[in-house]
RNA sequence: GCCCCGGUCGUCUAAUGGUUAGGACACCAGGUUUUCAACCUGGCAAUCGGAGUUCGAUUCUCCGUCGGGGUACCA
């Protein structure tokens, strides 16, 4: 088994193309097949070498690796012209002089399609005008001569695929630049790298019937096709940039798991079957076949990727999250990266931080009061725990930092000094706990604030409870 | 216009010629709790419409409709 994934670089790497990789990349590694990659750039003037690289770093990122490529389609011109016109002395193709605005009005107005018009212009020259022509240096396009009859082919995911070919146009096959058109270079470069099997978006179902003429004619062995459904934005329509992001670099820069987001991909137009939702890559692996591929459009679901990536994250190995977060952090004037050093407290601090976050963004934020020195406080916060009652907040504050004096620094310990002074002074442990964590984390929302204080350890703890005191007193 | 593809809760999906049409995300309610999450319990919610085949169709067929793709000397 033989399978590919052929971009084009004239853009960055588009989650429907992602997922076309990934479901080419999944059979080829459950049915120990190959996966090539081309990069098809015949498209000189949209193409570029940055695009190829964001597109290679995009299924880097994902996982998704080649066994042989990347490939360039533009190095096979010589072999794509060289097909051309093996069909046209075959008399499987023909020589088109006209003029393409021309042959497009004229069609237009007589109601036909342009090739049609093309064809009817060829027959009129006559094979020796055409001949003399051609030999004087007359500039040509070589279009494939389409024969009667119907074209049928077999796609893995919609089956007998039935085209009368009356509707099939005599394709261009070779520019009068002498350059190869995509319909011509696909076809060429498949067989050439003998691809078994074509996956691709639905989007090719039409240009099919074109290619297997090509595939015939050029007497190359058929693969076979599966034409996956298209990925649309959250209104149905089809995922363009107005629906935001559309990048797969874009989610790897907003912290999704690259192992989140395959998952994520491999369940659209697809699914193993069960009610299986949450899968490794090797999961996936095991799982994926292509009978169970799905013939209907899908949306992209945001919410869903982001639930899928705080799964994920649950289980990623610590190590790579503190890489990640440092990341991010690294950018804070008063990031202490030192603390990172000591693993068994980022172990503890991972633990509190994970449920409470979906992306490695969200991550970084849960551990910025940990790492940095700098609190950011939330207004919101401080209105509502400091300033709503000034008096009270400073009074409790106090009696914290008394009822934590000279006490063993430990949950339990913390948790019986508070709770035994907030009984003492006659008010609830919320009452306290609230303008504590304000002048812990500077958030309304933290861990569980025993958590954060034997996180932060006796020393941070005070010193920015003694700060919070300072704080609201000088407002 | 012509050719082609598709249509199950808002979303991703499961299922079968006969089921209370299942699960998940989201949402809502409750529990837990110092907050926010996480977690647990419960709830809301779907077979595009119309014919036909059949004892019975969401499933099979046709028509319509809606959505999508193609119809380039783009890929």
């Amino acid at each position: 088994m033989r399978l590919r994934f052929a971009p084009s670089p004239t853009g960055y790497l588009h989650v429907g193309g992602a997922r076309t990789a990934v479901f080419n990349w999944l059979i080829a590694r459950n049915g120990g097949g190959t996966f090539v990659l081309r990069v098809e750039d015949t498209d000189r003037a949209r193409s570029s070498d940055e695009h190829t690289q964001v597109i290679l770093d995009g299924l880097t990122w994902l996982g998704v690796d080649w066994d042989e490529g990347p490939f360039f389609q533009s190095e096979g011109v010589e072999r794509h012209r060289a097909d051309a016109y093996r069909l046209l002395e075959e008399g499987k193709a023909y020589r088109d002089f006209s003029d393409s605005e021309a042959v497009r009005a004229e069609a237009q107005e007589r109601g036909m399609h342009p090739s049609r018009v093309a064809r009817e212009k060829m027959q009129e020259l006559g094979a020796e005008e055409t001949e003399r022509r051609a030999e004087a240096g007359e500039p040509f396009a070589i279009r494939l001569l389409v024969p009667d009859g119907e074209t049928v082919f077999h796609d893995l995911v919609h089956g007998e695929m039935h085209f009368g070919n009356e509707d099939i146009d005599d394709l261009v096959i070779l520019r009068s630049d002498g350059t190869p058109t995509y319909n011509l270079a696909v076809v060429s470069d498949d067989a050439e790298m003998r691809i078994t099997h074509v996956l691709r978006g639905d989007d090719h179902l039409s240009n099919t019937p074109k290619q297997v003429l090509l595939y015939r004619a050029l007497g190359y062995s058929e693969p076979v096709f599966a034409h996956v459904p298209l990925i649309l934005g959250a209104d149905g329509k089809k995922l363009s940039k107005r629906h935001g992001a559309t990048a797969v670099g874009d989610y790897s820069k907003e912290g999704i798991l690259p192992e989140a987001m395959m998952n994520f991909l491999a369940l659209l137009g697809w699914s193993p079957g069960d009610d299986r939702e949450f899968m490794t890559r090797d999961e996936l692996i095991e799982a994926f076949s292509t009978d169970r591929l799905l013939k209907s459009a899908s949306v992209f679901d945001t919410d869903k990727l982001a639930w899928l990536n705080g799964r994920h994250l649950a289980e990623h190995p610590d190590a790579e999250l503190v890489a990640h977060v440092r990341g991010i952090l690294d950018e804070e004037e008063s990031f202490r990266p030192e603390l990172l050093g000591d693993t068994e407290w980022i172990g503890e601090l991972l633990e509190v931080i994970k449920p409470r976050a979906r992306t490695l963004d969200d991550l970084a934020d849960q551990a910025r009061p940990f790492l940095c020195d700098e609190l950011h406080f939330e207004s919101k916060a401080v209105a509502k725990h400091w300033e709503k009652d000034p008096t009270s907040a400073i009074d409790r504050l106090d009696a914290l930092l008394d009822a934590f004096d000279g006490i063993s620094w430990t949950r339990e310990d913390l948790e019986t000094a508070l709770r035994t002074r907030a009984a003492a002074m006659d008010v609830s442990a919320g009452k306290l706990i609230h303008p504590l964590r304000v002048s812990l984390t500077g958030n309304m929302a933290s861990p569980g604030i025993f958590d954060v204080l034997a996180l932060l350890g006796r020393e941070r703890s005070r010193n920015r409870m003694e700060d919070g005191v300072e704080r609201i007193r000088r407002r």
